[in-house]
DNA sequence: TTGAAAGCGCTACCAG
DNA sequence: CTGGTAGCGCTTTCAA
């Protein structure tokens, strides 16, 4: 492998010019930056990562905690994943996966052994036992979600009261006086992210701006559960029902058992549904949905991260951003009753 | 961030001591090492990566490429970005995410950048375009996923082969004389994984050794196809029908195809489907499922990543590891007929 | 059994 | 605008 002692000499310069040629952190000449380029591209050079951490004190590495909760759609996960890792190459970093198995001392190793220059931390609880590690660790830390006493950490969430108002809002347009609202999963809620609670608190405030009335109702993965949210929903409305279901697993449950009472989707009955691009791709039904805009929030995350490694402050920071959320209409989904 | 000098400082011994404590490669009195442990303790001390990187040339990062195939199942792919990070960890290493839109250059990057020692592929096409750089690397890489070539390269998947006997095998000792296996998805096979294949000819040597007979049906993810299959199948089927599909997808439009004609499976028709951890919890039904064991896949992938990062030898290495498939029974699935 | 010292390949400071 | 050079924190050889 080539080192940039290799370039300079090949290129005729000190191994500081091949650096600056590099890093742009000084002004060259265009002649011996043609140079310097030349011999790069010839010799392959790639610079040396552990070298360069080594003397810039920076890795350009980002470490992601990633929860592992079989119950909980593992897919969604993934794309949050994904799209955290792409656009950290888009700003030059890399990422490195940090399971949650490790716990919080997961967080210090990574840290204290200058693996990486930041955290960015998925699936935040209400009261979430890595946060006292993280406000002590002296790096960039960013939460996707909102813990309780967010003070002195920087999160970014979807905005869902945003989305539960929404959903209220629609079907209130749609002319519904009595909506009802299935709870999540005991699993989620069992987790106590508290993006439930928002999201149930921005169905309240939009019902009672509107004046409308809201039945919040249990939530399960088991068909029976849902018959029974859905007998007492139905007994409390007069007209046409309409649900919301945010729980991606909810909602497919729901929707059998509306067909199996010989209720037609967007026709005897409204429905909101989260966005799953999966199943809602692979079987079309006349449905609006609520898109929480996973990628949206993941770009964020790492893009305040790198706002923050740049800037190198190292005073603590503090901020909170909820991306809007968006409800996407199916034709036919919301017609009046 | 205390250093190994001030560690040696602390203990009252040459850095190079420190160093052997930690790495035990060379033997230490007990009473030195108690005095360095004692320091690292106090000061809470760990080594610097990029130092040790530098210095060792090992980084103890493996990279791991994953692919994102947005109608694929990206929850199955987030098992086994989950499990092999906690393996990874097992023997002391950590995972650096390659996402697969840097293409093969993100290969060369990485090992080039020496970020990382070695390289896990995930999702091996059987013509994959970063095959041939995968092999000039001169860096240990192991495949998950066979592709058409795979000399002078490490793989390991699941063995797809015998599950398909399996599969033929449980139907026929049911009394099953005709045999439905429906295709994966179109979105499967243009990605051109031959895992399909080497499933499809697993059923083929089953059928001919037991001297049954296989109809191979095309499958797809709309319920017209489907629906077309199931039409074609119990035209070509003399008492109780049978069905494989390995498709997971599949096997739910599958579910409700069969539901809708009457069909109650395990009584008036045998499914074997693929196991799903989460829809197979949460939707009991009456199937038996294969059972394509990722984590088991993605464990084995990782310790032969470090066997091979251990041994450190440094010519080419090939070899073909195939995991044992299983399937499980669900009581009353398969009643003879 | 231990210590001293020479790098590993890069960045960034100090000179010019 | 460019060159020389002193580290960054560790591993490992060579001596003792």
């Amino acid at each position: 492998m080539p080192t940039s002692k290799d370039v300079a000499q090949a290129a005729g310069v000190a191994q500081s010019t091949v650096s600056y040629v590099l890093s742009g952190k000084r002004p060259i000449s265009e002649k011996t930056r043609k140079k310097v380029e030349a011999a790069i591209e010839q010799l392959t050079y790639q610079p040396n990562a552990g070298a360069r951490a080594l003397a810039s004190r920076k890795t350009r590495v980002i470490g992601l905690v990633i929860p592992f909760i079989p119950e909980l759609e593992m897919g969604s996960i993934m794309e949050f994943v994904s799209v955290i890792a792409s656009t950290a190459r888009q700003f030059d970093h890399d990422i490195l996966l940090v399971t949650d198995d490790e716990g919080a001392a997961g967080l210090s190793r990574v840290v204290g052994q200058q693996i990486c220059d930041g955290l960015i931390l998925m699936q935040v609880e209400d009261e979430d036992e890595r946060l006292p590690v993280a406000r002590s660790l002296n790096v960039p830390v960013v939460l996707i979600g909102i813990p309780r006493d967010p003070s002195g950490l920087v999160c970014i969430d979807a905005d869902f009261e945003m989305a539960g108002e929404h959903c209220v809002r629609d079907l209130a347009a749609a002319g519904h006086s009595v909506i009802s609202v299935i709870d999540w999963q005991p699993a989620v809620m069992d987790r106590h992210v508290n993006y439930v609670d928002r999201f149930l608190h921005g169905t309240d405030v939009a019902a009672k701006a509107l004046g409308v009335t809201v039945l919040h109702l249990p939530g399960g993965t088991d068909r029976a559960t849902i018959s029974d949210s859905v007998d007492k929903a139905l007994a409390g409305t007069t007209g046409k029902p309409a649900f919301i279901a945010p729980d991606r697993t909810i909602q497919d449950i729901l929707r059998r058992d509306l067909s199996s009472r010989g209720l037609t989707l967007g026709l005897d009955v409204s429905v909101i549904g989260s966005a799953s691009p999966t199943l809602a791709e692979l079987q079309p039904i006349p449905l609006s949905t609520i898109d929480l805009r996973p990628a949206e929030v993941s770009r964020r995350a790492v893009k305040i991260m790198c706002q923050l490694l740049d800037a190198d402050s190292h005073g603590p920071h503090e901020s909170l951003e909820l991306v809007p959320t968006v409800i996407t209409h199916r034709s036919s989904t919301l017609r009046p009753q």
